[in-house]
DNA sequence: TTAATCCCTAGTAATCCACTCGGCTTGGTC
DNA sequence: GACCAAGCCGAGTGGATTACTAGGGATTAA
């Protein structure tokens, strides 16, 4: 029941973008570097946010990337669809579900177990935006704007 | 962020064990069928569920599995903790840590995110027992109270 | 023109998942 | 007491997934 590294540092890079919001593009080499991420694997997860319409990519030398729109109106939900898909539990109860929604449907328990767990975690993830988290931010550690992690 | 089969195919063989609860042992051939699961992995689970003491075991011939509490006291989260591990969507904020906290510990606001995620799922987990499974269960399809399924 | 930067595809080692298999122990039943 | 139904246990395995790495374009500011 754990997420992948996709959709962890996928929040991180947004959380980094958000931070420059209205600054102009972040080359994605500093990204990794304050995020202490490989800058090859982030340029993935970075392409399908883009393709997503979460962020814009700025080509060339000073080039880089930015967020697509404000971080208040970005929430951790669509982040985490994009790099790990729709949300939910199991297969068969996952939002905006595709072929593979099961047979048994109406007549099955577990389904409605599920479904809850998936409401739960949509509430959760809709509800947080990446300005949330900024503002939390200043909160916890008033003093270093930066966001750099030591670990 | 989906969970494993073992997590599914629990919470489906305990629902079984519920509806029997109070008629003797189960075997776990029988459970397979019900459940259209093979019996040999089946056994794995059961067998993780009987060490924490979710079942009870009866060996010999005329044996097989029973709850070993009543359905109205065993959660989905206890089931799903022990075939699942403990719930939360990262490893650093999951509940009951070991070793493996992260460093950044109190500075990071993703861990703010992540614990407001485990929180709300651990609300719901915690919250739906197998009798309430099996309260709903007889709201969805009074007529067949087997339970077999098709699928 | 150079260098910084994004863009794309392919490969890969390691891990995990979802099982299967085979043999052992226990204990009613005849 | 033999037989057989059932649980108990550990090892093995094929395939999928994860978390990357590598390398070669294309684009554009300086």
């Amino acid at each position: 029941m754990r997420l992948s590294t996709k959709g962890r540092y996928g929040i991180r890079a947004m959380l980094v973008l958000a931070r420059r919001y209205g600054e102009g593009p972040v080359p994605l080499k500093e990204v990794a570097e304050i995020e202490s991420l490989s800058e090859a694997y982030l340029e993935q997860l970075v392409s399908e946010l883009r393709k997503a319409g979460l962020v814009r990519s700025v080509r060339g030398a000073q080039g880089g990337y930015l967020l697509a729109k404000d971080p208040a109106i970005i929430t951790t939900g669509d982040i985490i669809r994009v790099l790990e898909g729709p949300i939910g539990p199991v297969q068969c109860v996952v939002e905006f579900p595709g072929t593979d929604t099961c047979d048994c449907a109406e007549s099955c328990v577990e389904r409605l177990l599920w479904k809850r767990l998936r409401d739960s975690m949509v509430q959760v993830l809709d509800s947080i935006t990446l300005a949330d988290l900024m503002a939390e931010e200043k909160k916890l550690n008033p003093s270093s704007g930066t966001g750099d992690r030591s670990c």
